[in-house]
DNA sequence: CCTCCTAATGAACACGTGTCCAAAGATTCC
DNA sequence: GGAATCTTTGGACACGTGTTCATTAGGAGG
């Protein structure tokens, strides 16, 4: 029942040539007589020729793919990536295999065995927390993969990387509400000092220290990394820091995702911002200046990371140079009024 | 400087078999003497041994890889689509390609070609405005790739469909609104008549005709379907909208991206929701329940239809039947509280 | 002991491409 | 005019797997 597709084979059929002739009319179109080329080329557009590429990848070795394993696809940090990586590597003739880890080690490493199957050109990976694929990821890049680290890095890592100056940022936002007169500061994202160092959550503990503010009682210390509840943990964690005897008069959300129940909690607590409570939180989203008041935020330069992010990549696969790239962006900081000083009590 | 994986052959070898043997530990373990297979499994783990898709794929005709092509990776309810399509397939050993059209068929052909390349086992699309794709599909599934079609469709496609109800979703909202009072219901979305009939435009003009209702004034026919202006342009058509001498006392969204533009419009208007115009849009996304007044919408049970889809899609693939499956699920409307009689002026 | 069947293993081939080497014809140079 | 070089084309092989066929050993039945 199922037809099979034509091959360079029958391409050559058609247009009298050989094989290797009729190959490059693809590869070396000058290596070939201008009537030969016409030929073929005409065979190929009246068979519909396509090359296959499983083939093409078993004999180059490795496939015209690239993998991008991000942290969650729902976030819209990592949409917007995905949408702008897509549109730069299928350009070059690469297609995209997408997959994310949930910030988890296991199922980064399943992730990964399977892009690695599939022999891709190169691979753009939200590292989960913890280091455990370490030793995979570097056989992965002896084999030849082309690997870079986005958004998140562990120490010593040996891969390139497209990161946001995370530290500066939050210690931008810590300060801009000091200087509005806060001392109760809150952070609200995922909490780990050990095993799972997270930038942000290190860029606020420098800032409020170096402020002599307390922020023991004022870390969401509640929340785990897994994506896909935490917006509900965002929420369960405001509540609680809110009710709090010495509660907080700021907030920092640390992603767009924990933005969101922050901001349904504090609605919920009919608390007014920025009269009762300030907040600032991570990413530009739409709905960020569409709310009451408008929120102010801490906006990652994502087209231009994702681009810079995709042209490494893509000019590391076709002529690798094994240097590595370490790229910092700064933060911007976006104020629309969510933000003011303390009410005095 | 690249190393190589190791391949059967070196499975084979380390654990004293011949390859033959060796890859019936993976494919059919159950011809093997229960002590042959513990040696082959052993040297599998030792040498960290993956098989290798693009040989796979070679051999067996196609790869282990579904192909989802969507409107537009950055419109929320395909983001869901693809988290959950992924979730699926992977649990199944396929991986997922992506790639979107912009609602467009050139773009479209191109991603087509490329999944076609890579010899995809199921493709999952949704279409773009006119059918200009429709005989490369054919070819497509002739080849045997499983094709199923999400969110739109064309008249007599002789694919499978997972869709929703859209008249129905529509005109329930108006007949909602009409129920509420109002007359002058105006229709924010693309506008196609001939050349792309949109189900949902079909089933707001049946339902404005059917209740006697003005509408030819308020369509926004200035509308056009690229994707990545479709803010902006809800933005314009509303400003345009409402600034009519006979301005809608309601306004019907036709996708959450399209919410975002005119929400913004009567934000930056600063006509009151629901006093002075209501508002309902289609797709539950968490930002209209965080504004002010939280929106009602038109849900579409994505949970449902993606798993849906993938489960088609699969068991087709595994054993196809080449039955036609059509499906419709219906749409949610949601209160919130966005929509109120007309102001009487 | 011989035959027949099953269980278990091995060998050979094809999938379609990219790469390397060979061959033939045309051209240049001394 | 002959040798050397370039241009153009063709042939052979390998990539690692899945599949099909062949081979060997062992057990059951008479």
């Amino acid at each position: 029942m199922s037809s099979s597709m034509p091959t360079i084979h029958d391409v050559a059929a058609l247009a009298g040539v050989s094989p290797s002739t009729a190959k490059r009319a693809i590869h070396q179109p000058d290596k070939l007589a201008k009537e030969t080329l016409a030929k073929v080329l005409k065979a190929i557009d009246a068979l519909g020729y396509e090359p296959d590429q499983t083939a093409s990848a078993l004999r180059r070795g490795r496939n015209l793919s690239i993998g991008l394993l991000v942290g969650d696809i729902l976030e819209p940090f990592f949409t917007s990536l995905t949408h702008i990586i897509g549109q730069e590597v299928r350009a070059k003739g690469y297609s995209l295999l997408i997959a994310d880890n949930q910030y988890q080690a296991d199922l980064e490493l399943q992730n990964l065995k399977m892009f690695s199957g599939h022999k891709i050109s190169g691979l753009i990976i939200r590292p989960a927390y913890g280091n455990l694929n370490a030793e995979y990821l570097k056989r992965l890049e002896a084999r030849g993969t082309i690997i870079i680290e986005i958004d998140y890095t562990h120490d010593n890592s040996p891969f390139s990387h497209i990161l946001l100056n995370n530290e500066q940022a939050v210690g931008e936002a810590v300060r801009y509400l000091y200087d509005l007169g806060h001392e109760r500061i809150a952070f609200v994202g995922n909490h780990h000092t050990t095993e799972c160092p997270e930038e942000r959550h290190k860029g606020f503990l420098q800032t409020v220290k170096a402020l002599s503010l307390p922020y023991e009682n004022y870390l969401a210390k509640d929340m785990s990394n897994l994506s896909s509840v935490v917006e509900h943990q965002a929420y369960d964690a405001t509540i609680r820091l809110m009710q709090l005897s010495q509660a907080p008069t700021a907030l920092v959300s640390i992603s767009g995702m924990c933005g969101v129940g922050v901001f349904r909690a504090l609605k919920e607590l009919k608390l007014r911002i920025p009269e009762d409570v300030s907040l600032i939180t991570f990413d530009n989203y739409p709905w960020t200046n569409l709310v009451s008041p408008p929120l102010d935020v801490i906006e990652q330069p994502v087209e231009v990371m994702a681009k810079t992010t995709a042209e490494l990549l893509l000019s590391e696969i076709e002529s690798p140079t094994k240097a590595i790239t370490k790229k910092r962006f700064p933060a911007k900081l976006i104020r629309r009024g969510s933000c003011a000083p303390p009410k005095k009590s």
